[in-house]
DNA sequence: AAAGTATATTCCAAATCTATATATGTCGCT
DNA sequence: AGCGACATATATAGATTTGGAATATACTTT
């Protein structure tokens, strides 16, 4: 999925500066389904405001930057609307967290154990802003996607709880035997 | 996570061929855990082989074409180790899946349907492969992070299975709200 | 009063991805 | 027998994306 129909389907929702677009994809609806930076964002409402699909009006402020706020065309929806129909690409994961994990012997036992604990304190901070969001619960839609992503978490969650100390003893025993 | 650390992770489980390579973060080991393409990794094969961190030797074969096979140094390992002392960063998530879903009320019902049965079917193929798979059962990073992997995509799984119907009725009454 | 956070945009180098080119063997299908 | 599809193997050009720095200003915390 391109960067263009990511802020087209942010905008669908409503008009929005590319901070915000920003935002939507770090804690917004959009926050753990997909990524995207300002070096990306920024150039790609230019390329569709070029392109007709959106519409950017400039707005001074006096306390802050002036801002742009975009609002989506009909063009934009069309597009958006036919982008939405192409079969998904598989889901890409980039986790150093299990990358690390994976090599857990290499690693202190201690550094092993605020990783994990580090983890479990942020699934439970994100699953509790996220059970708290308000702006899920309408279109069908949001709430599935919502409800799958508030399940998976939760799941992960009490996986590292349930096997953490099992884990740190394993990699300490394999500790001990390798070091003799 | 740059490519060059993840190389030298795949490396310190054994030598292997860029190709090889490739195929750890696809099928292999770290399949789910990150991304990589030939594009960066065989750049980062040659950096890392300039730098000391990998050697590389060229192999002539009779029926295929030739191949590099490269295994990690002393100091290549001092590095990986150095580099999964890091704190890791965020995880990032692609998913074209969740994206289009999140616009259910965008798409026809049966399309939204023949998603969600595609990619069940992806997840009980994707089970049925990491759990006859022999490369994780010994080192308990490698254990505690498969047996993570299966715990996420059996619950994806089963809420897609349980909530599948419920949310393509809601999806149907809410587009036939939309169109009185 | 200094430091940090938040709003807001822009640019750029470096990293990374996509797609393709090259070469060859094997497998199944018709 | 011939054809396409797929697997092995490397490499690169071109496009995209990332991640950081630069620029402003105001509010909040220390």
């Amino acid at each position: 999925m391109d960067i263009r129909t990511l802020c087209l389907g942010v905008l669908s929702r409503g008009d929005a500066t590319g901070y915000e677009i920003k935002k939507a994809f770090e804690e917004g609806p959009f926050g753990h389904i997909h990524a995207a930076s300002f070096g990306a964002i920024y150039p790609a409402l230019g390329a569709l405001s070029d392109e007709g699909m959106v519409l950017g009006t400039e707005q001074a402020q006096e306390k802050r930057p002036d801002k742009k706020v975009f609002s989506i065309t009909a063009q934009g929806r069309a597009a958006l609307d036919a982008a939405l129909l192409a079969p998904p690409g598989d889901d890409k994961v980039r986790s150093d967290f299990l990358f690390i994990l994976f090599f857990a012997n290499h690693l202190p036992v201690a550094h092993l154990a605020g990783l994990i604990d580090r983890r479990i304190a942020w699934y439970r901070d994100t699953l509790a802003r996220m059970e708290t969001c308000g702006h899920c619960a309408e279109r069908p839609g949001e709430v599935f996607v919502h409800g799958l992503g508030l399940t998976i978490y939760r799941t992960a969650a009490e996986y590292l709880s349930a096997n953490r100390g099992r884990f740190l003893d394993q990699v300490s025993a394999a500790n001990h035997l390798a070091a003799e």
